[in-house]
DNA sequence: TGCACAACAATCGTATGCAATCTTTTTTGG
DNA sequence: CCAAAAAAGATTGCATACGATTGTTGTGCA
């Protein structure tokens, strides 16, 4: 469980707040599922392994607690967020609420410059999905939350890039723990459709583009409360 | 600047967590303008008047940096947030985007009790609208933020309550700095309204009534970047 | 053997101290 | 008399220390 693999390449870039750069480094770790569901995120280990004291570490799982990424239990401590089918369902209710509205409101922004920042980004997705294995598939989800991301950077709306943010990463959570199949296979292709839409400035297509897109992103989760989880999460932890 | 005064009100509800005590108290002084924009709120002073350590009265004003009702600067403490005009746009704009879904949502799981509760509330709003001062300003300002954190909690997604939540207290910070008139003198009705499409289930009237209510709130702003307050931050700071 | 209880270990909650940084005032040179 | 440098003061950033709480292990008794 080594996870300041890459300490110093946050390290460096935030010589301003360490809390804020060990946070990025824990939500980087638990979004792509280096850190499961579910693990302890004790003060005094994470403070040792950013070489900080307990009260910094403390302030970067304060501020993960607060993006919903881990739970706190008073006295006990801190673990990664093991998100319950009903909070995934109110994760993506709230994507659809938001979401659409974005992309109308990015339509009407974009430039020049960020279609070419979404092919790139395109391209990098794709990259991924040719790619097998458990590695290839965390980077898929990863750019896929960054699309999003990058679309929502382009309506110009800080505040909704911090409710984007929060809620990309917690939907990384979700389909990693309740995902079925490849889920980006399709996804890719309808943000291909999604950046075609803001180029042709049709925010109405845009709009409706991503509320079915997102209507699959969770159809493709399996959210029934199965025998089997709720058994194995009683005995295995 | 009594800010302490009741600290024991809230204190007793919240043996867990002092600082999540301290918080609300902050924020609603905040929310409340009895802490003017731009107040400064250091750490040492804030543990005095609630008789804690820096340690907690500095995750109290952490948590309200996070929620963007405190603005802190490296080194040189914490200040009750000074939304620009660009800012208060940014957050009419979420507004937009969020509320009427809400409403949508909040339509289809509205019980009876629900309505009862939002009569009662109606008539809190009521009765600080006849009243005159600034007291009732600020009870008038803060029963109408309530009436639309009540809606969302009749939508039933703890996710869009937390965003709602900031979304209400920073709209309350900028209608008390930009606010031209009685704000509420229309929105009473309209809140009346908005129950009356809720009560008949229409959703789609509900969200409409929504939208045009938040617009008519911000067109009651007056945004304009004057000489006076760009001149006046520049001096007197 | 099984259960109750007590001691122990681990971890958190909070207070406090010190160094770094920023602001303000004082001093000094022109 | 004014400007610039230097020192003093105030406040944050961070680390560490200590008491409190929780979970666990071990022991005695039924």
């Amino acid at each position: 469980m080594n996870i300041a693999d890459q300490i110093y390449s946050a390290a460096d870039s935030a010589n301003q707040d360490r809390a804020q750069a060990i946070r990025d480094n824990l939500r980087d770790a638990i979004v792509d599922r280096r850190l499961a569901p579910g693990t302890k995120l004790s003060e005094g280990e994470v403070g040792t392994l950013f070489d900080v004291s307990r009260t910094v570490a403390r302030a970067a799982l304060q501020m993960l607690s607060f993006e919903g990424l881990v739970r706190t239990e008073r006295n006990r401590g801190a673990f990664v967020a093991n998100p319950s089918p009903e909070e995934a369902r109110q994760v993506f209710a709230s994507r659809r609420l938001i979401e659409p509205g974005i992309a109308t409101a990015a339509c009407e922004r974009v430039t020049a410059a960020d279609i070419a920042a979404f092919r790139a980004q395109l391209d990098e997705e794709g990259r991924f999905i040719v790619e097998r294995g458990p590695t290839a598939r965390r980077s898929e989800i990863k750019a896929s939350g960054d699309f999003h991301l990058l679309l929502t950077s382009v309506a110009g709306n800080a505040i909704l890039q911090r409710f984007m943010e929060e809620l990309v990463a917690r939907s990384s959570l979700v389909i990693a723990l309740y995902g079925r199949s490849g889920v980006s296979a399709c996804g890719h292709s309808e943000h291909t459709d999604i950046v075609g839409a803001l180029e042709s400035r049709d925010s109405g297509l845009a709009s409706r583009l991503m509320l079915h897109h997102i209507d699959h992103i969770e159809a493709d989760l399996d959210l029934r409360v199965r025998a089997g989880p709720a058994l194995r999460e009683a005995l295995n932890f």
